[in-house]
DNA sequence: CGGATCGGGTTAATCGTTTAATCGGATAAT
DNA sequence: ATTATCCGATTAAACGATTAACCCGATCCG
């Protein structure tokens, strides 16, 4: 029906060249004001929209960041992708996914595909453990202050310390940790944190899912009672995720939570606040952190002399790190009378 | 350093043309099998990637397809997610990820941000109750088999079914449906099938959370109680995360589960496994339903005679639903001892 | 033996936008 | 009056890939 409408058609009905008419709308080279604001108009009236592949290969940018992820069916993920689809768009671009599939070399293909799709720059969530090697864009990397090229990301290590300050201060002097990976610097992270926070004196144990999962099958019990048996009066998970299947493990078993047990997680995932008892948990200011990467990438991008970069070549960003929340809620109380019977 | 390798550099070094060098690496103008696997070597070699601007502006398409969703942070995204980039990446197609932050607006506004960026297609998931309108470009829409102009979705009618089926011969009569809202096309197709399931002479009753959170807030309790007291053997949500506050409120309130409740859900959400007692779900296969969707849209993209549309102006596609598997776990069981109290 | 066909290339136009260089005329400075 | 300045707009050259049209020599066919 009617031709797609491009800077020729609103030239021809101005009269003018489509020079003056990308000036118009840029409004960079010099026009007389009434008719640029003329020109906007007829542009906005007839439905104008420039063509992102014609601007593309002009000014050599596409728009698109690209956003690398571990795995997506991570329950994290929604967190982080909406704070940086968020922070993108605000900032004019667009957000490609690509999903490295909980695989090291699923990462490279993801990172490739992302290059060959020409993101003017990349928002890296590393698997664990991985380097990413240099891509020839601007990287922003999103992992724990302590990893060596981290752009921006949660300080994990002071939310251990502040979940394990929040314990001690609890009475609880026999905690037991439950993490999945050992091989995560986020979680080695926060249980260095914990560590910490709990204090000298505190005698803790950690154990982590990833192994038992070889015994047990994934979903087998972790053995809390007993860790509980044994004088543990707090259970203080990385994840939500592990603090759920610990919650309902021990109101299972019969011990009351947060009276017998207290439990604690991380991330404040969606339903740490709809179960009974709602989760203590720690949560990281997402947006901002999303909102911190995009735009030190943003940076990077459009003005590359400007930006900082780190020793592993990624964009460096300040803050570098943003502090975690601690929430409590009713799954932990102070330390109960399992010290009594043990 | 090196300057980019582009058709030019490769026509040089071979001495050919430009238009000799893109045939080689398509495969599609006439040219020498030896000249042609030379070329091709010679492009891998030099790393050539090809410009996805210059591609886009000449053949008038980005190779990307447009992802919106009604609320990233929904739990059930990542799924969705993780089976359309598999099948878009799969088919040679990027997904850039437009988020309707829940709002109606929201959606139009994500969409056309994805359109401005030039999107071959698009993927809507819509926000309940929305029109999606015209966009002039092919587009798929995953909600609801009931759903006018659904391109493909899970069967929730025939999930309920199976469901309500499965609870009535444990001998459910008495049951309690935990819906979120009553504006959900999805939700009213799982109660209605709920509803059928559980047959005419089982006693039903229904409750909104939704409404619920205008009293209590967001958090509060859902006064099961009162229902198991009344009867109820077994409670049965429209989504695992309504399951899961369901599940840990009846534990909390010191009812066994499953032995005096019996407490299902829906969507397989990734704890579902691990949280004791593990949880009776309906999934659906993501992974099918995304590759389903992605295939029709870019048929439809590639091929437009040969795609059919619906009614509504969207891609179809067949089929266009996915049956739903029950998956039995230990939330669920025969009907217990309460129906002798009341 | 003359024309048609074919294989293996090349030429050149084109996609839509941006932007450096330029141009014509009016105004200001000398 | 001559030159410099400046404004408002135009011209034209990119950006990198695709593809229709064409070209030339060799082969085929009747």
């Amino acid at each position: 029906m009617k031709p797609k409408p491009k800077l020729t058609l609103l030239a021809e009905t101005f009269n003018v060249s489509v020079a003056t008419v990308s000036n118009a709308l840029s409004g960079k080279g010099r026009i007389s004001p009434e008719l640029a604001q003329r020109i906007r108009d007829g542009a906005r009236e007839i439905g104008y929209v420039p063509s992102s592949a014609g601007r593309a290969l002009r000014t050599g940018r596409s728009g698109v960041l690209g956003l690398v992820l571990p795995d997506i069916s991570n329950p994290l993920f929604p967190q982080i992708a909406q704070a940086i689809e968020q922070a993108a768009s605000t900032r004019g671009y667009g957000v490609l996914i690509g999903d490295a599939r909980g695989s090291t070399e699923g990462q490279s293909q993801a990172i490739n595909r992302l290059l060959e799709r020409g993101v003017d720059g990349m928002l890296v969530i590393p698997r664990r453990g991985t380097r990413v090697t240099d891509i020839g864009r601007p990287l922003a990397m999103i992992d724990s202050p302590s990893t060596p090229g981290n752009t921006v990301s949660a300080d994990h290590h002071d939310g251990g310390v502040k979940m394990g300050t929040y314990l001690a201060e609890l009475g609880h002097q026999h905690v037991l940790i439950v993490a999945m990976s050992s091989r995560s610097i986020v979680q080695a992270d926060r249980i260095e944190g914990l560590k910490q926070g709990l204090g000298e004196q505190a005698r803790v144990e950690l154990i982590f899912t990833e192994d038992l999962a070889e015994q047990d099958g994934a979903v087998g019990s972790l053995g809390l009672a007993d860790y509980v048996a044994r004088g543990v009066t707090a259970v203080a998970t990385l994840s939500d995720l592990t603090a759920l299947r610990v919650l309902t493990e021990l109101q299972g078993a019969g011990f009351s939570v947060p009276d017998r047990v207290s439990v604690t997680g991380f991330d404040d995932l969606i339903w740490s606040s709809a179960i009974t008892p709602g989760l203590t948990t720690m949560r990281a200011d997402m947006a901002e952190i999303g909102r911190i990467a995009v735009e030190a990438l943003v940076k990077s991008i459009e003005r590359p002399d400007q930006a900082e970069r780190t020793e592993s070549g990624t964009v460096k960003a300040s803050p570098d790190r943003v502090a975690m929340e601690l929430l409590v809620r009713p799954s932990s109380g102070k330390a109960g009378h399992s010290e009594v019977t043990s």
